[in-house]
DNA sequence: ATAAAAATTTAGACAAATCTAAAAAAAATA
DNA sequence: TATTTTTTTTAGATTTGTCTAAATTTTTAT
């Protein structure tokens, strides 16, 4: 039913993905930077992802998944977050390891070898990172999370998962002793920066930017 | 110390590394039957693994693996053979099953992964159609098996490995009930067409081309 | 030893994905 | 509204791995 399609191009299908979670078209520049991409290459290929059917794409307009597209898509992420949750809880690699090597595993297309490595791993819901993965037939758990910069003064809330996929960001966390389930409470905010001084775990007190603090997605905690 | 080699590259090596075993070297033609592609696209990839240090190559006369050739095909094979045991015994893929996508997994090249997945496999030494598995340094046990089309009449002998690894002739043994450690026997040779006549697992009698008996591997039985 | 056959390499072309530089369209600004 | 700036596309070139057809070298057979 789904096209066979080359490493490159699921790369864009699961960069404009990233790109459209609000329904708007994705441009062309947005694409050719989180792909690290000349806009020129980006240009080239949306034709032809067109033409597979895709994405609808409209000259000097932008892009968007076709519903097709979409399965497509989260078939991708499908296996990114299964092997991502398999190389952490299986074979002992750090949060902050997994994504690297599941960006090489996500390309092995077969149905049967993803289907049977869910129920090897227990039909597990969320990776490492707390992100929901897709099942069988792309359904996805939408979660209703606060970014961490909008939570109030005082309020202990529950770390649920992590917006920025990056090693950096995971490595900056780990020093911080925020993992998934951390419970964090906002001591202050200053206005200067945005950023804020909060208590981790109960007990530790530390700094957090803005940036980070739009990074980390958590849910009240009782 | 090993180069970053493409897909294209690795799948190149691994076939020199199967034609090679006897020391002598590689013609361009049957390079070029074994991975498909015309004999002129293989002698310019010799050129440009020649350049890598990845084989010695001399116009019309064939090519061998450098010693450095030797050590990327041996952990070429060492993730082949550890994704195919981890695609039996863990995900419970059935043995004919397992090559072709142990043929994609393989060419994803972080060490650390394959350490990590060697160690939660508990360091297995053989792979399902009993290869041996090198270990981190390239290391390989070498086996000193009989091919079943050289074992004399009324001799107890048990299957120990596959020679060839097609789909096809898996899924010929299986209709047979012939696995690894089936005990064999033949029974008749018909010099005609050097088919066999073989008693397997104790009871059953089956036939046996001469292709199949070339790829059939056994041990001498107590 | 010489001619015929087989194997291998060279030459030139092609498809996929990329690039830079220039042109064109859309958006922002005056 | 006219002009400038930004975004996007077109044009033409590059790299990797492939192909076919022709030329060359090696091997085989007479």
């Amino acid at each position: 039913m789904l096209l066979n399609l080359s490493y490159t191009e699921e790369n864009y299908i699961k960069a404009i993905y990233r790109l459209e979670q609000d329904g708007k078209p994705v441009n062309t520049n947005d694409l050719s930077e989180q792909l690290r991409t000349a806009a020129a290459s980006v240009t080239d290929m949306l034709k032809k992802l067109k033409q597979k059917k895709i994405v609808h794409y409209k000259a000097y307009y932008g892009c968007n998944l076709t519903d097709n597209g979409r399965k497509h898509a989260l078939m991708i992420i499908r296996r990114h977050r299964l092997w991502e949750y398999f190389l952490s809880k299986k074979l002992g690699f750090n949060w902050d390891e997994v994504h690297d090597i599941a960006e090489e595993l996500e390309h092995v297309g077969s149905t049967s070898l993803i289907n049977k490595l869910d129920a090897f791993l227990g039909y597990p819901r969320f990776d490492p990172h707390g992100d929901p993965i897709p099942d069988e037939q792309g359904h996805i758990i939408k979660l209703q999370n606060k970014l961490l910069s909008a939570v109030p003064l005082h309020t202990p809330v529950e770390v649920v998962q992590i917006g920025d996929q990056s090693a950096n960001i995971l490595e900056l966390l780990n020093e911080k002793n925020i993992r998934i389930g951390t419970i964090l409470e906002i001591r202050k905010r200053f206005s200067y920066d945005q950023s804020l001084e909060i208590k981790a775990g109960g007990k530790q007190i530390t700094q957090i930017s803005k940036e980070l603090s739009q990074n980390i997605l958590v849910q009240e905690h009782e």
